[in-house]
DNA sequence: GCGCGCGAGGCAAGCGCTTTCCTGGGAGCG
DNA sequence: CGCTCCCAGGAAAGCGCTTGCCTCGCGCGC
């Protein structure tokens, strides 16, 4: 691997000169010398060591991202809206998938923390699991402290910069328009129970339930993975225990397309037998069949706003953005059948 | 930003030793000492510059990535399988979206030569532009010259390390499959046209009509984006210049939903008027309705084997493996309506 | 009791780069 | 013709870490 000392040799030169060649220094160089020092870049396929330039020159200039897994259509979409800041800033992106574990999101904070990284972005649901959070906000503070940015989307138990979606509120909106369809007999698809994301769209699902002096018993909440196969069980589970439902609701469109799977399987229609109502408003929400009334939530703009709040210095006090959701009525909803 | 010297320090030892009881060096120190750094190290926070230490042991760890788009399923499914591996091997992924663009492909080797980057891999298609595959080639060269190693997925425009999806044999496939339904006004819609990908895919189409007498005028070729919405505007157009078509070839999946949800909106019922085939088998390939009949790609496999190369010392010779392409017959196509 | 061996810990060099500060030579002025 | 000023270019000091090598002190053997 060729050293700005070998280009500086071959050029015939001062490293210091080399340096101030090829990255456009301020200082003046004479015409002659510019021509060697470039020509010796190229004969020698130079390429500065990044480490040894951040060492140098402590700026910082990559982002860290820890998702819970970019291949997920939910984070593909928020990475997409960081991905586009950071871009248009010039700034590089690490992307890390914690898996939802989160002895690995502690592991990776460290790491980019170890790897200098300008700011930090924490994007996806927390964990009812204080003692997990503590330590986590621990290792954000003291990555704070060094001069690091933090900024986190869809969880409130971290204290600085945040974008949320308006979960519970979105959970509202469903239980309002299946009321307003005449469901009375609700069941729903949760992902893992851990999750503050799952809670918050739980508990708008029943304030609005609540609005109208119903509720939701808990044997008609269903856990499962958040993934499609993960709705489908819980929707087969749902179904044994309560057959006369007439409504299913998915806490993500994943598991909403799992459970129009499994109700396909089993010869149930939608929405005639039952309604089936998603979460997320994925890409693919309007292609399936029948094209999935969800709740949309604006996943690219997250990530912009979270990236642009990470890259623009703080002033001063905490900033939380909450950004809304919104029903999108397609085909799988209708008027309870009963 | 406590540094080594400040936990030395703080704990009254040299940073040689401080060192050494952090990365649990082989030389022994008092168990005393070793207990006041591990105190230090806790109080202060403290957490390696990793630049600083890969400049002091260049122990390259981190492998990089260039996919042309994470947010892709096709990608998201081969990342999941390169970062298995890496997870796995304890490697960092640095993951770079090059968006299909061939001067953003070539700045992300520059950038990750710069970061020292243990391999490269790099996944997607490759472009019709001789030009550019020279430049990327002499790039890929001057990075294995100096110890680099390098791995691509589906270009055989790079020589050395490769895992090759069976784009042509898929494109054969669906073919056969196709005659054998009785069609003979079949339309493709295709990605970009600069995609060698693309080019391998027709090829093995055009072969297997071709072991039938038949061909596949240029006409019969819609190119567009990669996309759904790209998918359903060749539709469109394919639809407005022959009309009697009986079968539509989509050369991924998101464009043969996009076909899908045009034809839909034509009235035109599938597989009844005319068959769909798409790509790839994303996941979503059997949720969408009628279920989508096409070619399955070892996607996940794809990015295990590549990052296996890449990882695994070169022992000499480029390898090159192939993996199969495999017919999924779903609900998507039936017997020719003519 | 003296010398040697051994092992724990520290010194310092060096990884590849940037940047401050200094040097030396040329130009301009008196 | 000599002095000063200015400026291009180089020397060198780090950036934070690792590690080979040396030192020093202890314990042991003769």
């Amino acid at each position: 691997m060729a050293t700005l000392a070998d280009v500086a040799r071959r050029a015939g030169v001062s490293p210091a000169t080399a340096s101030r060649v090829i990255n456009g220094s301020s200082k003046p160089v004479a015409e002659e010398l510019r021509d060697r020092v470039l020509r010796a870049v190229a004969d020698l396929r130079y390429v500065p060591n990044a480490h040894a330039q951040l060492l140098a020159r402590p700026q910082r200039s990559v982002v860290g991202v820890i998702v819970h897994d970019v291949s997920d259509p939910y984070f593909a979409e928020v990475t997409r809206g960081l991905q586009r800041v950071a871009t248009q800033r010039g700034r590089l992106l690490i992307i890390c998938n914690s898996y939802r574990d989160p002895v690995r999101e502690l592991e990776y904070v460290e790491l980019l923390r170890a790897q200098q990284v300008a700011a930090i972005v924490l994007a996806g649901s927390g964990y009812h699991d204080a003692a997990f959070t503590t330590l986590l906000n621990e290792k954000l503070a003291a990555y704070e402290a060094t001069g690091g940015r933090v900024a986190v989307i869809g969880r409130h138990d971290h204290f600085g910069d945040a974008v949320m979606p308006a979960n519970a509120a979105g959970g509202e909106l469903i239980g309002r328009e299946l009321l307003r369809l005449g469901h009375r007999e609700i069941g729903v698809v949760a992902g893992p129970r851990v999750l503050t994301t799952i809670t918050d769209r739980l508990t708008g699902l029943r304030r609005a339930l609540a609005g109208e002096g119903r509720e939701l018993p808990e044997e008609r909440v269903r856990y499962a993975d958040f993934s499609r196969d993960g709705g489908a069980r819980a929707t087969a589970d749902l179904l044994e225990a309560s057959p006369g439902l007439t409504a299913v609701v998915a806490l993500n469109d994943s598991m909403a397309v799992g459970a129009l799977a499994l109700l396909r399987s089993r010869g149930i229609l939608v929405p005639r037998d039952v309604s089936v109502v998603g979460f997320d408003d994925m890409p693919i929400a309007a292609d399936v069949t029948p094209a999935l009334t969800t709740v949309r939530l604006p996943l690219v703009e997250l990530g912009v706003r979270a990236m642009s709040l990470a890259l623009d210095p703080a002033d001063g006090r905490p900033r939380v953005e909450t950004l809304p959701a919104e029903l999108v009525s397609r085909d799988s909803t209708g008027r309870a059948s009963a």
